[in-house]
DNA sequence: GATTTTTCGACCAATTTAGTCGAATTATAC
DNA sequence: GTATAATTCGACTAAATTGGTCGAAAAATC
């Protein structure tokens, strides 16, 4: 019983994704997310106590799915330069397909929700950390020059954020890969000691 | 004067068709295309009487479009087959380019509007003339079988309705197109004397 | 067949909606 | 310049839609 409840729970969240999907955010109502989810309004109540629930769960979901494939993209025993190439291309795949948390992150009504505030703060602090360490890694091994590392990590940041733009990967994902391919290779002949 | 009336209308309708893509067109508000046309919603009520007038004006515009791309198209000196493939690939892509009358053609909720409907028969009435006269035409020139010409070419139609699918169409154009050579040349090889 | 879990229709207050109107602003004509 | 016409907009309304509640009906479990 304790499984089934969990199993509705879930399946209200999947029907949620797909029209948060459809409608965006902010146009997504409860009564979208039951039609989607093929059940009565009142219903999602027994399982989520509001619209902003549902919407922390989804996001708290897709969230933790980008920090634990991130997290084991640099995990891998490659060199610094491939993790950074690693992480910069798998963060932005995983953003495309986590279309809700990608919305979070860039949909400007959201500020009425504190807990995407708090998400965003973390997801860039996790970012900060994990580039930080590529760096260090890269500059103990004397590939990458000894700078200031949390500066260069944040502009590493600063860079992907640029590239996550819809605008940018609206063209083919083979051409995106290029892309970052280009400005990996102007990226790490700037970093490298030569 | 009148001719910067009519522009102002005009950059409603651009700006109408934008939102429509983004929020669908259940959910598009007068305020949603006020601000994506830079001007106030009172504003819009001076070019147009109603959200309807609005929709109705952006689907008769991209309706003509269709109809005069799908003629043209049609009307170049080649085969039947060769016109009959045109028609199918032509199709298919302004559907997928003029996504509001796409939406029209398709969305449950616009039932409401009497003009959606008589839209949508007045161009199937113009596509069993176009596919008719096509397949007349084979016939004549003793390409097509002598079939029941109305029946063929309704027949012809629904196939075109599948193939229309957003399903079909969300993987590439390159894709989409192989999957009509595929089909045509299924159809060709059932339709032509042997 | 009693009890607990789950579903839902009816309902509510608050917000949002399409659409109106008259006054303010701007452009045009004289 | 000033009268006149074209255009914009803020304030407003009535109706529809919104998120959310509640208690009764179903289903599932015991």
């Amino acid at each position: 019983m304790h499984r089934e409840k969990r199993d509705v729970a879930h399946k209200i969240l999947l029907a949620a994704v797909k029209v948060f999907d459809k409608y965006g955010l902010r146009k997504t109502t409860m009564r979208d997310i039951a039609e989607s989810a093929g059940m009565s309004k009142s219903s999602l109540y027994y399982y989520f106590k509001s619209k902003r629930d549902i919407l922390s769960s989804v996001v708290k979901q897709e969230s933790l799915t980008l920090t634990r494939k991130l997290q084991h993209a640099i995990q891998q025993d490659i060199s610094p330069q491939q993790k950074l190439r690693e992480y910069v291309v798998t963060r932005m795949h995983l953003l495309f397909e986590l279309s809700v948390y990608y919305a979070s992150l860039s949909e400007a009504y959201l500020e009425q929700y504190s807990f995407i505030e708090q998400e965003r703060e973390a997801f860039t602090a996790f970012e900060i950390d994990a580039v930080s360490k590529i760096l260090s890694e890269g500059v103990l091994k004397g590939i990458f020059r000894g700078r200031d590392i949390l500066a260069t990590a944040k502009t590493i940041i600063i860079i992907m954020k640029a590239l996550e733009l819809r605008l940018v990967i609206s063209k083919s994902m083979d051409e995106l890969d290029s892309t970052v391919d280009t400005m990996l290779e102007i990226l790490f002949h700037g970093l490298e000691t030569r």
